[in-house]
RNA sequence: GCGCGCAUAGCUCAGUUGGUUAGAGCGCAGCCCUGAUAAGGCUGAGGUCCCAAGUUCGACUCUUGGUGCGCGCACCA
């Protein structure tokens, strides 16, 4: 038998004993047992590494949330998905972190610090936040294998990584560049996009516009624009826009200059003096057009070195005009100085020009300015100089030498570094390793145009876009604590091997430098293995080079990229190739993932390029990299929205726009929160987090279906419904058929129409929810099973009631049971993805409780409900849904008549707008009076006394058919005599109409009829049906309405003096007017029977406190006093 | 600045190939139930669907251009 159910329940209290339930039962595990068995194939799931650094918030919960929803809901339908936790444990972020404890900043401090302490503390730094997140993980329900997660730092990760850049550079996709960064220079280090956004800072820097003479027409001038005149001598090519108009203008002193023509007269004025057009060229004219640059350090040399052309032909290498998109007429002259050493998008132009020479022929980078920030040898007399301090002499120079053209303050905001306040950031070349991706740019876009995106619009938006413009993968930090670049070089020869593994590694001639891990192992016990693949240790380590006898391999400083870390999880979570080749080929690409939007670039970009590059089409990247069909690594990818506070802004801590994910717990549970998350928007709209929305999905749904539940367990326990006695032999799941073979359980066509709406209600909502969840669309999902739960408690419930009152115990009584109990059960299963807590806990007592503990242990081991279509009824769903839309027109015709429903009507007259189901009506016009409180309902198709029709042309038939004809048709339609029209319809089955001067014929489908309530009835029209009140009262109406409003007022007294359901009362009323008194007389026994009256007098209690009551216009006094407990009560 | 997205009731948000009367929840107002009861239900008021132009017989929906907000990339020669 079922155990009683509190009334008012603690839902975390709820959801703390549902979790050790899961724990101690391993109920997880088992779950995935069973699929196992069944072997009906997986469900791929991978999780995105949470960086292990700072703690999370409400937003973390919704992504681990749609996390843990659809690999549930798709175990339950049968699929084994494993799911193994991943911590991305490396980074920048980490360090920072660590420093920040240290209370130091910069490289060098580390280094003072020393780098092994630093990164044993960076390692312990990621333990601690690892552990609050595990915590959170298991308080919401997101089941996840934690103590079998991946964890980026560890060695078997590490060597996966090693093995996939061993791949990449034996390939020739691994290669040594230049990357333009950020740099301090005072400070010596490159600093993250981060850092240099906190140092934004609005300055006014000089600008000057320079001319540089065309080599081959020295009286003509490109005219070039720049906020950093120090760039100058770096100088070189000149980029305009080819589609722009550019203007040759003579100046005053009869030279010529070239600039935009868009920009000749903002120049013009800003020199004072006019400039007099003499030719229009299109930017493409200008491009190959060779310039003399301002100075001369490097031209002197270079001006006239060619290179070959891929395409063949030599060309100058370098200070010609190239084209470029980038280039506007916002500012400036529309011609643009490029130095590529000292800003990305001039390297890019660089690398664009490089990429058209043969190899080796090309331009090579020029870069006048050294680490530190001076100029070096050869910028000539500013060798040395702080390059910002050199501008002012480079504008006198310049204007010296009779090249500038003008002058003038540029306020615009630059970075400065977050640390050191007055040293300005500098863009500047470092050395640093890239990957290839570029060269696979096709194969990428190939690959991402198979994944289903959601929503769709990230495929061709955001990330196809972000593809589209794909640059070479800057892998390489200058850094501590990541995973160490595999790259060991030859200390004489500069020649240079990868490493695949820690083994392979030690298996090099000569192996030195191990001695260091040793050394540190002994010195600290408790230092965990992972660590000897690390720096400093492995950089300890070197060996003898293959090509100069005697000299040594050493491994290049850099760690790589944690976005590289994160990309190579589909492999390296196991090992592979090392070990896990097994895993891996079952779980390999991942039916679904799903991450916030700040991702695209991060994990989507790095999974997505890195798979593409190892496991491509057409790749053949060796035994260890198999081909695979796109898409991959991911099929499915919900991109979910970001999360703000509550006030519209980015959460943040300090601004205490959110709540800590554990009160949330504590005041609401995870359900809440889940349901939550999942009910209110479509996963990919931006969310505002809001306490109040989330208080709100309680009664939504987590207290309605309680609600049921409690009221069926109530009814059950009274009537001793029990499914232990009912239901025979081993059960496993409560389904359908098992239910069937319980005592007294009557097929569907036996039992009432109300339990078989509900079936079929019930089964419609699987069909949809199961439909919709295929899709991966939780929010249409939910809404089904929001109202679903509605019809159950607001329909089924209230109109089965008495059913559930009534004494005997028939066939229908025992109906009303077993249909409940499916319905519940049923629900519990559809909701068990979405809020899983509280489905167990009704699981527990419904059916592990009820039926003595044969079932199975969890709701989490059942299969998910499937529809059965012999169920579904659709007709009656419409007529049902008929008779609760006439029940909704009847009460709002009373409410502005002033009618309460308790005063009785004796009649209401439903009008409807098709006959379909009139028949059906019929027989039910009872439910219709009883939820208006008439005597008799009768329905009617023309009632032109209480209704007008208005017959409208179907717009979505007629439009393509009649085109520009419809609105001459709308109004014949409209200025028709619409009853004539309905009778014609009626008649001959089409009607005849002339519009515009043609004869236009309908039938029966290309009209809607609609139909309003003529004014002056008290009547409520919607679109099916007109509802009309008859408000005469009669003597015995008002009678009644008073005799029931007093069994109100008697209620609410008996509630107001502590009386239990079932004490009896004696009633008095004193004070009352003849004809109340009477009335009231004549409705004793229904006023006793209603409150448990023993007796009812017309006359004052002795002792008793009376209240005054009205009952419609007339007042009395009432006395209630209690008369009888029966025991126990 | 560039790219992507969003803009619908007081608030938070739906709106499914363009179709006649645009929905929900919360809040507010009124009412009902009183044997699921410190719950529950019903009804109602409340909208220039951001603005403008266009396509169309017809636009909340499609196109273009604005405006505002969010995010990403940059910070610009």
């Amino acid at each position: 038998m079922f155990e009683a159910v509190e009334g008012n329940p603690s839902f975390p209290a709820m959801e703390e004993a549902v979790l050790r339930f899961w724990g101690q039962h391993g109920i997880f595990e088992r779950s995935l047992e069973r699929r196992r068995q069944r072997n009906r194939g997986r469900f791929v799931f991978y999780e995105g590494p949470p960086t292990a650094n700072g703690l999370p918030h409400p937003g973390h919960c919704l992504t681990r949330a749609i996390k843990d929803l659809f690999p549930r809901y798709r175990s339950m339908r049968g699929y084994l998905c494993e799911r193994k936790a991943g911590w991305d444990t490396h980074g920048l972020p980490v360090e920072v972190e660590v420093c920040k404890e240290l209370g130091i900043h910069s490289k060098q401090e580390i280094e003072a610090y020393g780098v092994e302490p630093f990164i044993h503390r960076c390692q312990q730094s990621v333990w601690r936040y690892m552990q609050e997140w595990e915590r959170l993980t298991e308080r919401l329900g997101f089941w996840i294998h934690l103590d079998e997660a991946y964890v980026t730092y560890h060695q078997s990760y590490v060597e996966s990584v090693w093995w996939s850049l061993k791949n990449l550079f034996e390939r020739g996709l691994l290669y040594q560049g230049y990357k333009i960064v950020w740099w301090w220079a005072q400070g010596g280090t490159a600093l993250s996009s981060g850092e240099v956004g906190q140092g934004y800072r609005q300055v006014a820097d000089p600008s000057v516009y320079v001319r540089c003479p065309l080599v081959d027409e020295p009286q003509t001038s490109l005219v070039v624009w720049t906020t950093t005149p120090w760039t100058l001598p770096s100088n070189q090519f000149a980029a305009v826009h080819p589609e722009l108009p550019y203007a040759v203008v003579e100046d005053a002193d009869g030279s010529r200059l070239i600039l935009a023509a868009a920009l000749v007269e903002q120049l013009a004025g800003k020199l004072q003096r006019p400039l007099v057009q003499r030719a229009l060229l299109r930017g493409s004219d200008l491009v190959g057009r060779r310039y003399v640059p301002p100075f001369d350090y490097y031209y002197r040399s270079l001006s006239n070195r060619q290179g070959r052309l891929r395409e063949g032909g030599l060309e100058h290498v370098a200070w010609r005009v190239v084209p470029a998109d980038f280039v506007t007429v916002d500012t400036g002259t529309g011609v643009v100085h490029q130095a590529p050493a000292f800003g990305e998008v001039d390297f890019e132009v660089l690398l664009r020009e490089q990429a058209r020479f043969l190899p080796g022929e090309g331009p090579e980078l020029i870069c006048a300015v050294a680490p530190d920030g001076t100029f070096t040898a050869e910028a000539g007399p500013y060798q040395g100089r702080w390059v910002k301090d050199a501008d002012r002499d480079i504008i006198r120079e310049l204007r010296s030498r009779r090249l500038l053209l003008h002058q003038e303050q540029y306020v615009h905001d630059y970075p400065f570094c977050w640390r050191a306040e007055e040293d300005p950031l500098i863009q500047y070349p470092r050395r640093s390793w890239f990957i290839r991706t570029s060269q696979f740019k096709q194969q990428m876009l190939a690959n991402n145009a198979r994944i289903q995106w959601l929503p769709e619009h990230i495929r061709d938006g955001r990330f196809g876009n972000f593809l589209e413009t794909n640059v070479d993968w800057a892998l390489s930090r200058e850094r501590y604590w990541g995973t160490p670049l595999p790259i060991w070089v030859c200390e004489e020869t500069g020649y240079v091997e990868a490493v695949g593994s820690y083994a392979e590694l030690l298996a090099k001639p000569d192996v030195q430098g191990t001695e260091v891990w040793q050394q540190a192992k002994a010195r600290y016990p408790d230092l965990p293995e992972d660590l000897k693949v690390h720096k400093p240790y492995i950089d300890a380590i070197t060996y003898a080079s293959p090509r100069a006898p005697g000299k040594r391999m050493r491994r290049v400083s850099e760690v790589i990229d944690c976005w590289y870390d994160s990309g190579a999880m589909p492999f390296a979570q196991w090992g592979y190739p090392h070990q896990g080749r097994e895993r891996f080929a079952q779980q390999f690409p991942a039916d679904f993932i799903s991450e916030a939007l700040d991702q695209t670039r991060g994990w989507f970009y790095s999974q997505l390029a890195i798979s593409t590059l190892l496991f491509g089409e057409g790749m053949a990247a060796g035994p260890d990299a198999p081909e695979a069909p796109y898409p991959h690594p991911f099929r499915t990818c919900i991109v979910l929205g970001l999360m703000l506070g509550e006030d519209g802004q980015k959460m943040s801590k300090s601004r205490r726009n959110y709540r800590e994910p554990q009160e949330i717990f504590d005041r609401y549970g995870a359900d809440a929160l889940r349901w939550y998350f999942f009910a209110n928007q479509p996963p990919w709209t931006s969310i505002r987090y809001s306490e109040q929305a989330i208080r709100d999905s309680i009664p939504e749904l987590l207290l309605r279906l309680w609600n049921v539940y409690s009221f069926f367990v109530i009814y059950a326990r009274i009537d001793g419904f029990d499914p232990a006695e009912r239901l025979a032999g081993q059960l496993e799941q409560l389904s359908p058929a098992e239910l069937a073979r319980g005592a007294g359980y009557r097929p569907l066509a036996q039992r009432s129409e109300l339990d078989r709406w509900i079936l079929s209600e019930l089964h419609r909502t699987t069909a949809a929810i199961t439909e919709r969840m295929d899709a991966y669309d939780n929010y249409t999902a939910c809404s089904r099973l929001a109202a679903f739960v509605d019809a159950l408690s607001n329909w089924y419930v209230r109109r089965s009631r008495d059913r559930f009152w009534s004494g005997e115990q028939s066939a229908d009584k025992i109906d009303a049971y077993w249909t409940l109990y499916e319905c519940l059960l049923t629900t519990c299963k559809l909701a068990a993805p979405f809020v899983p807590f509280l489905s167990e806990s009704l699981w527990q007592n419904l059916a592990v409780a009820g039926t003595a503990g044969r079932t199975v242990e969890s709701i989490h081991l059942c299969d998910y409900p499937e529809a059965d279509p012999a169920a579904i009824d659709e007709v009656l769903s419409q007529q049902m849904q008929l008779v609760r839309d006439i029940a909704s027109l009847g009460r709002s015709a009373r409410t502005s008549a002033r009618l309460k429903v308790r005063q009785p009507l004796a009649r209401v007259e439903v009008v409807l707008a098709d006959p379909r189901h009139r028949a059906w009506l019929e027989a039910h016009a009872q439910i219709v009076a009883e939820e208006l409180n008439v005597k008799t309902v009768e329905l009617a198709e023309r009632a032109d006394q209480y209704v007008t029709y208005t017959v409208l042309p179907d717009l979505k038939r007629l439009g393509p058919r009649l085109g520009k004809r419809l609105p001459a048709l709308k109004n014949a339609l409209a200025s028709a005599d619409a009853a004539a029209l309905l009778a014609e319809l009626e008649q001959h089955g089409r009607i005849l109409l002339t519009a515009d001067g043609q004869q236009i014929e309908l039938g029966k489908e290309d009209v809607q009829v609609r139909l309003a309530a003529k004014p002056g009835w008290t009547a409520a029209h919607g679109p099916s049906a007109v509802v009309v009140l008859s408000t005469d009262l009669t003597p015995e109406l008002i009678g009644e309405g008073w005799a029931r409003d007093l069994v109100h007022l008697i209620q609410s007294r008996r509630k107001e003096l502590g009386c239990a359901y079932t004490d009896r009362i004696a009633v008095g009323l004193a004070d009352a007017s003849p004809q109340l008194a009477e009335a009231l007389q004549q409705h004793s026994g229904y006023i006793r029977r209603e409150t448990l009256a023993v007796e009812l007098k017309m006359q004052a209690i002795e002792g008793v406190e009376p209240v005054e009551i009205s009952l419609g216009e007339e007042t009395l006094r009432l006395y209630v006093r209690l008369a009888e407990r029966p025991d126990g009560a």
